[in-house]
DNA sequence: CTGAAGATGTTATGTTATAACAATTAATAA
DNA sequence: TTATTAATTGTTATAACATAACATCTTCAG
């Protein structure tokens, strides 16, 4: 939910550290392998970073993968839904890629509803192989 | 994947209490508050209860939900699909279920495959607000 | 300017999970 | 049975992830 890719607000410093080290990787970042990139800049304690990737995740510049607790950049492809996003988590390469689908969301929501159930947040993560890696 | 509800394999001493204390709880309890619980009963380490809950979680009888770091008994409803199993979670009264669906199986695999990935094992975790809170 | 809200810095602590190794028990086969 | 092997257990120590609490500083609207 409250997926806002592609809309950055003016970040603050620590914030726009936490939002580039993210960029600049090629997976997933722990927010301990965040805090020793940016030691050189100042940054001392994990909670200089875990502030940040809240902000980070709240205006939906960046995701919690629950299942790695790691964090990516939001790379949300143009075209797709901002509805609802789930991750493939490539086991043999570690590529995460993210996607999404208007359709998906609505199955999902439906799904959930027959159980009475009203969804606001969801956490999709597949695990599996890449096309490079199959 | 691997979803095996009501297959009940011969459990070892600390694999049957785990999975004693999974049942009784009214919803997920963490590696920590299982030990705990059982430490009147002789465990003493964090490993015997995460070895127990690997085995549990292997055979089916247990799932880990990523976004809680917590583990519930399979509660598999009678007639559902064995598929893909998916979690709702009422960020209300905490209440978990657990729900499946062949079709959104497909359309789960259907979205990942249109991007070339090949899904083994899904995590999906829905939050928000259960019938009874809403 | 001034007060309120937000962001930062820092120390300490809480929570979740695994490494490493020794000992024991269960299953299998000669 | 008995040797061999595999699985499970017990134990200590440590790694990895996350937040509490409090003081200080910055930003910005009124
Ligand atoms: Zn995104
Ligand atoms: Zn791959
Ligand atoms: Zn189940
Ligand atoms: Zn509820």
């Amino acid at each position: 939910m409250e997926h806002f890719p592609h809309t950055p607000p003016n970040l603050t410093k620590n914030q726009s550290m936490v939002m580039a080290a993210l960029l600049k990787a090629n997976g997933p970042l722990s927010a301990y392998t965040i805090l020793d990139q940016l030691r050189s800049k100042g940054l001392r304690a994990p909670l200089q970073v875990y502030r940040a990737l809240d902000k980070l995740v709240e205006y939906g510049m960046a995701h919690r993968l629950e299942s790695m607790n790691a964090f990516v950049a939001c790379r949300h492809p143009d075209g797709e839904s901002e509805s609802m996003v789930a991750f493939t988590i490539c086991e043999s390469c570690g590529e995460v890629t993210e996607i999404s689908n208007d359709g998906f969301d609505r199955q999902l929501h439906k799904l959930a509803g027959g159980a009475g159930f009203n969804v606001k947040k969801s956490t999709v993560e597949l695990f599996g192989q890449c096309e490079a890696c199959a």
